[in-house]
DNA sequence: TTCCTGTAATATGTCGGAGTAATTCGGAGA
DNA sequence: TCTCCGAATTACTCCGACATATTACAGGAA
């Protein structure tokens, strides 16, 4: 897989294409590198306190060059995953200074073997935070907000979850009801964490078909939301979120 | 234009010292840079669609190399306020791509007068998450956590939380029980919000004396967790963070 | 032993240029 | 007139070498 470059103008041949064949389409060479590093660390193949052998000797090994290699660190600082000092080289810092809910660090997590704790972890904030926004939702909502909902149930029961275009219209189901809530920080972090969670949920189709018809616990949650009952509203979002970590965690196990 | 730098490398003697005053003492520099547009940003200086005028026009206004610059837009972009493509410039994204609750996006936000409709999107985010906390700590908390719990209110009762050494205690004592939920997730959310929060304190403080002795209050908490009560934990917990809510909106509607 | 100081190692900051990719604008065809 | 296509423009992307600043570490003095 080495000449599918033929306009290579940076690395020789044979190191050129490797590095190119590394990253996708659109990303950026050190967006390639950051999500190179950013797996080896959240895979634990960096302990918290590694140092990271040299900015030079790394660009070289790499066959990168020293700048796009330290636009990456810098991304990696950014999340929290590391600290580099003069002389005492680049550090993997503990695990509790991390951004885990940083979209990208989630996406390294779930890039290998995800760790069963942490699935658990965030499946528990998910039960936390996800009931507590539908009941917002069914005190704030108007009527656009139920139009969206209703329009991605409808989706949802066209497709099934087993395709693409039915686990979209989950993913717009979930984002109506926190654009309901009218709370942007609520909607930036159930989002991350519910696109990460329905990463896994690649493992669940593949576990096994569908466990159970989900359409009836959706509905449940939008009639509540549309009546206006917080408390209806907060418990049937429980039961989704109860029924999918059931899911996963039997999957997983496997 | 490449002539006006005889001798020394960065900035001349006034905009070299001038770059240098303007970023604290541990920071680096494209640290500094980034703190400056991510204030910009966030306070609005920036509207979301604005196109950030160009690498070297940029990086000449800031009197800062591109590299430093460019590492600067990387930081900004792994933390999703901007994104840069070839030709089309460096874009600030749509409000819903920001990561709000980003250590460092937090601390953009309230660097300048903080929006009150965020602080209170954090409040309530807030009172969703740390009763439920409270909930777990004291359903899987140990005799260490209770112990470092202890040491940590009875330091807030020597100190009060009109001194940095009280509030330090009150970070503590709210961080051991993260501890205890043993929820890794759960944990970074509430340090990197409960941060923020504390931010605000600074107004609270100047607003007036302290309103009310929140030494019972915590204790309460404390109570409960220790009893293993996850019933009272919670619903203790949630009369703390409504405590600090009335606190915060009184003291910014002056 | 403790403290200080010098030195070497390493990250940080800088610079200018070559390369690439996407936007845009003009022209050709329908 | 409208649509489609390609070529120029332009801004980001990547590179590598050089200069600087910081700091860990060792060795010597008190």
């Amino acid at each position: 897989m080495a000449k599918e470059n033929p306009s290579l103008n940076r690395g020789e041949a044979e190191k050129g294409a490797a590095s190119k064949a590394a990253r996708g389409p659109g990303r950026r060479l050190h967006g390639a590198i950051a999500h190179k590093l950013g797996t080896a660390i959240l895979s634990g193949q960096y302990q918290p306190g590694d140092t990271l052998s040299g900015e030079v000797a790394f660009a070289e090994e790499l066959e990168v060059s020293r700048s796009a290699y330290r636009e990456a660190v810098q991304v990696l600082t950014a999340k929290g995953l590391v600290e580099s000092r003069p002389k005492a080289g680049t550090r993997v810092l503990p695990r509790t200074r991390w951004n885990l809910l940083d979209p990208d660090v989630l996406a390294w997590a779930f890039a290998g073997e995800p760790d069963i704790q942490f699935v658990r972890d965030l499946f528990e904030l998910r039960a936390i935070v996800e009931p507590a926004a539908a009941r917002l939702a069914a005190l704030r909502r108007d009527k656009d907000d139920l139009k969206l909902m209703k329009d991605a149930l409808a989706a949802m029961r066209r497709h099934t979850l087993a395709t693409e275009a039915g686990r979209a219209a989950d993913r717009d189901f979930h984002n109506a009801i926190l654009n309901a809530t009218r709370n942007d920080a609520l909607l930036t972090l159930t989002a991350s964490i519910g696109a990460a969670v329905n990463w896994t949920t690649q493992f669940k189709q593949r576990a096994r078909a569908l466990p159970r018809n989900p359409i009836p616990d959706h509905v449940r949650v939008y009639d509540a939301i549309a009546a206006g009952d917080p408390v209806a509203a907060a418990e049937a979002m429980g039961v989704l979120v109860d029924l999918a970590l059931e899911d996963t965690a039997s999957a997983m196990q496997r």
